[in-house]
DNA sequence: ACATCATGTTAGATATATTTGACATTAAGT
DNA sequence: ACTTAATGTCAAATATATCTAACATGATGT
């Protein structure tokens, strides 16, 4: 699962890691981590996520069916 | 968040909680915990129960931004 | 009445997400 | 050179998701 955020954080602005976190209600190290595809973050935190964007979920996390790597990095 | 899997799988010829979890990596206690909303699922595991039934995630998932409860059940 | 199947539910264990606090690096501003 | 802001990263703690195993209920079939 590749995702977005970092890409749609310059384009918001340049807004910033914690920036971010604020508005979600995270840490700057999970947005960190989720951006790094570090982990798969609760359906919860996606949403929020892709709402300060403005945008639906599918455009900002990627998603394929036998995928459980990062190659898309 | 609520969600419209329990709906869906008796779209699905009665797919039973049991067969879902098979499908998607997860047991019927944790489909019967997702579909009644005790917790909110990983995205990892959202888009695989969505998969399965051919839809997108905002099809099977609704989330609300003020929205921290079950009131849509 | 008995067996079976799908579901609800719960307690305790394990896995994973998320936080907190810390330290390192790089770029920018003074 | 110094400071500040943004990011990367890590270890240890806490919160939450998920599993396992068990028991209960209602519906269905024999």
């Amino acid at each position: 699962m590749s995702n977005e955020v970092k890409l749609l954080r310059f384009l918001a602005q340049d807004m910033t890691q914690a920036e971010l976190g604020k508005r979600v209600g995270l840490t700057r190290q999970t947005i960190a981590a989720i951006e790094q595809g570090r982990y798969s973050p609760s359906l919860d935190v996606a949403f929020r996520i892709a709402h300060v964007f403005g945008k639906g979920i599918d455009d900002v996390f990627h998603w394929q069916p036998g995928g459980d790597d990062r190659s898309a990095d």
